[in-house]
RNA sequence: GCUGGCGUAGCUCAGUCGGUUAGAGCGCCUGAUUGUGGAUCAGGAGGUCGGAGGUUCGAAUCCCCCCGCCAGUACCA
């Protein structure tokens, strides 16, 4: 015997779990597909070095490796970024500015916890080939259209740009070098805070288990331009953007660049996208490796512990390293798990263990034709319907059945239903809300909770206004 | 990766000075009720005590190694 089991951080999405999900996954589509994106798939497995190569050192740990029975070296991908420059870079005939979605499951080998799995779903959306700035406000506008359909209550688009943390650094007398490991100590100040932020950049500190943190010895001085970049605060984005200007006033180039984000800025204005809900946040600095200019990411003002739930930004050097030149690219990624998380947690899904609507029981085997007959006019009137597919047994069985998934409605039909030419049709809910009263089986059986008999003509009438009552 | 805690039935757990046949609650199955899902009652199934090794007349219990889970911490293109 083979003990059935999953290999660890990887998990079955059961029925209720895929409901909700899938439900989820039609309405982002729909959103991306109304900003006109088109789909993409590719393949899970890529080769090795496709994977490899743009994610840096540290990224090796975490692709699951494979081979084919050639003995060639492949990889499970782990973003849908990667694969998307590969097929731009290979076929070169795409239409550009080439603007794709992709729904699809990537593999990191990091260690579980709680919510994070080895694989899990991103729905991506990018556009690639498109230089000007449009094409990042559309993604965040995108992004905003989608938390509204789905619903989520308040949420926050934060963004801000690679180029102005460039800008920091230069403020800063930090060499560019030292960028990375600067961004990565800012990424946590909503984390740590900004006293254990100075401290991270500077001498170091030793936490509350006793984990000495080191630091990166920058001087007082710098530590406190960062400090004045950090603390810029304002209502709207064009007063952060003031405030930024004049801080940069003496930096080469700073104008510029500026200019960009307040251009983005000005045209979600336009679009009716303001600072309620998508602000520009000089914090935020996303995953750096391979962002090269306007970075976003949101979060759910209800439910931040889980982070940012759909992220992104402009990536312009990703395909260099398959065709030696640039090519401009920017774009987001849903985490379709984290957010369904949250949701969850926020009880802002509805959960359901069947799409079934209707369950047709089943009782006298010399009525099984009529039972077929009565299932298949409901599903042609829409209405989705299963029948007891087992020997007509006990209608206990099958009711139960019926409330443990939950099935809003069953049509029973006996004999003696048969001979009048009629059907009863049970609504589930009654009986589950009489049933805390009930005390004895006999007057539970005798109720009939929320039966009604309606003439077997108009069974798919009736239960077509029950179900949109 | 590091530190600590924990692994006993599908789930939550009890059971250690080593001692007969390893228990409970919940859940599940069957019946009371072959036309009524809740409740109740009766009966039943379900265990390599995480795995391998060791000590012992005897190990769920003691020792060692390994694996897994949980919490904190680090990392996360």
């Amino acid at each position: 015997m083979v003990e059935p089991r999953l290999s660890r951080g990887l998990r079955d999405l059961l029925p209720d779990a895929m409901l909700a999900r899938q439900r989820m996954i039609d309405t982002i589509r729909g959103v991306y597909e109304l900003y006109g994106f088109s789909p993409l798939e590719t393949p899970a497995v890529e080769y090795l070095d496709v994977l490899s190569g743009s994610a840096g050192a540290e990224a090796q740990g975490q692709i699951f490796e494979a081979t084919n029975p050639e003995g060639e070296q492949l990889g499970l991908r782990f973003d849908l970024t990667v694969p998307l420059s590969r097929v731009v870079s290979q076929y070169q005939d795409l239409i550009f500015p080439f603007r794709r979605y992709q729904v699809s499951p990537v593999w990191r080998a990091d260690k579980p916890e709680p919510g994070r799995y080895r694989q899990f779903t991103q729905f991506d959306l990018d556009s690639v080939g498109a230089e000007s700035e449009v094409a990042d406000t559309e993604i965040i506008a995108a992004m905003c259209d989608t938390l509204d359909a789905l619903d989520v209550g308040p949420y926050l688009v934060r963004f801000s740009s690679r180029k102005i943390l460039n800008l920091l650094l230069e403020y800063a007398e930090i060499p560019q070098s030292g960028g990375p490991a600067v961004f990565r100590i800012l990424d946590k100040l909503d984390k740590i805070g900004l006293g254990k932020v100075k401290l991270e950049l500077t001498s170091g500190y030793t936490d509350e288990s006793g984990a000495p943190i080191s630091g990166l010895g920058l001087s007082a001085g710098q530590v406190e331009k960062i400090e004045r970049f950090l603390k810029i605060k304002a209502d709207s984005r064009s007063e952060v953007l003031e405030l930024l200007r004049a801080l940069f006033g003496g930096v080469d180039n700073a104008q510029q660049e500026i200019d960009v984000v307040e251009r983005i800025s000005s045209h979600l204005d336009a679009l009716g996208y303001e600072s309620n809900r998508v602000v520009v946040d000089l914090g935020i600095a996303r995953g750096l490796a391979y962002y090269t200019g306007p970075v976003f990411e949101a979060v759910l003002l209800d439910a931040q512990q889980f982070g940012s739930v759909f992220a992104g930004g402009r990536y312009d050097n990703l395909v260099r390293r398959f065709t030696g030149r640039s090519i401009p690219a920017t774009g987001a990624s849903i985490g379709v798990d984290r957010l369904l998380a949250a949701l969850v947690e926020l009880d802002r899904v509805e959960q359901r263990k069947t799409s079934s609507q209707v369950l047709v029981s089943a009782m006298d085997p010399a009525l099984m034709g009529e039972y077929l007959q009565i299932t298949y006019e409901l599903r042609r009137a829409g209405i989705r319907t299963e029948m007891h597919v087992g020997k007509p047994k006990r209608l206990g069985k099958q009711l139960q059945r019926a409330d443990r998934l939950e099935i809003p409605y069953v049509v029973i039909m006996g004999s003696d239903e048969a001979q009048r030419g009629v059907v009863t049709v049970k609504e589930m809910l009654v009986g589950r809300r009489k049933a805390v009263e009930v005390r004895s089986h006999d007057e539970w059986k005798a109720g009939r909770f929320g039966q009604q008999e309606i003439a077997r003509k108009d069974l798919a009438k009736t239960l077509r206004l029950l179900l949109d009552g």
